[in-house]
DNA sequence: CAATGTATTGACTTTAACGTAAAAAGACGG
DNA sequence: CCGTCTTTTTACGTTAAAGTCAATACATTG
């Protein structure tokens, strides 16, 4: 009933390479079953994997990625902190909310440069190749 | 007229060391003018520094964020191939729109257990030391 | 001016996140 | 069954971004 993925499905699939996939591994942060030495990838697995990688897209290194994946692990019953694992989310969310502000005033200014970029391109145009020997 | 700052004001005021400043400048990123051997930081150079931090905690190398403190930093005259700088700008907004979406998703799945997490506190809550010996 | 504190420079070290290479073990197609 | 290909394991190498430490230079202040 179980679809699994190989190790190279995955690599092509999301652009990493197999040494990625095994030192993920290695850190605790995907646990692939096997059949003998060869590991099988779960569809569960499949999506821990994007959510690493999206957290390295957003900054986070490896380890506060797992923090993060382990949070969603627990099923709400076994989590023994409850308000350890409250204060967690609101401190990670903190720091989403102070990215979203980062990226929102980096591309404000991205805006300033195009538009006086296209300025001087349009200015170019009109005055047709003024530097002709 | 110009007002400085001493390297360790601004390793104050952004917490870092000053190890991080010369290392900052020793890639090029700021560029502080010396009285003697001791260096000076203008404003100017002050907006650099929270650039490349706020790069940094978008999760962008160096490097990357050496490239976009550049883009702004050319007046708009002496920007010699508009056109790749204009394709910069546009890959650079692409990764942040990206990056945005990427926080939309975490936040949810992080409100996704917070709620878990608080039913079952209220759920403690009600049937009082349910274990006692 | 001696003492004390702050800056600078240079060299070496560290950590995270892989890359690369080599050797051995399966897996597979003809 | 043989050769080829993929996987795995092990081990060492690499890069970015600093940390740490030592020696030296200024600067200040009592």
């Amino acid at each position: 009933m179980q679809r699994y993925f190989t190790i190279t499905q995955l690599t092509q699939e999301f652009d990493i390479t197999t040494r990625t996939l095994r030192f993920y591994e290695a850190q605790g942060l995907v646990m692939p079953q096997r059949r003998g030495r060869q590991r099988l990838y779960t569809p569960g697995d499949r999506t821990r994997i994007k959510l690493i990688l999206r957290g390295k897209r957003l900054g986070f290194s490896l380890n506060e990625v797992k923090e993060l994946i382990e949070m969603y692990g627990k099923a709400p019953g076994e989590t023994g902190q409850l308000r350890l694992l409250l204060d967690k989310i609101a401190a990670r969310r903190e720091e989403l909310l102070e990215k979203q502000r980062d990226i929102e005033l980096t591309l404000l200014e991205l805006e300033e440069v195009e538009a006086g970029a296209k300025v001087r391109m349009t200015e170019l145009q009109s005055n047709a190749k003024p530097e002709e020997v």
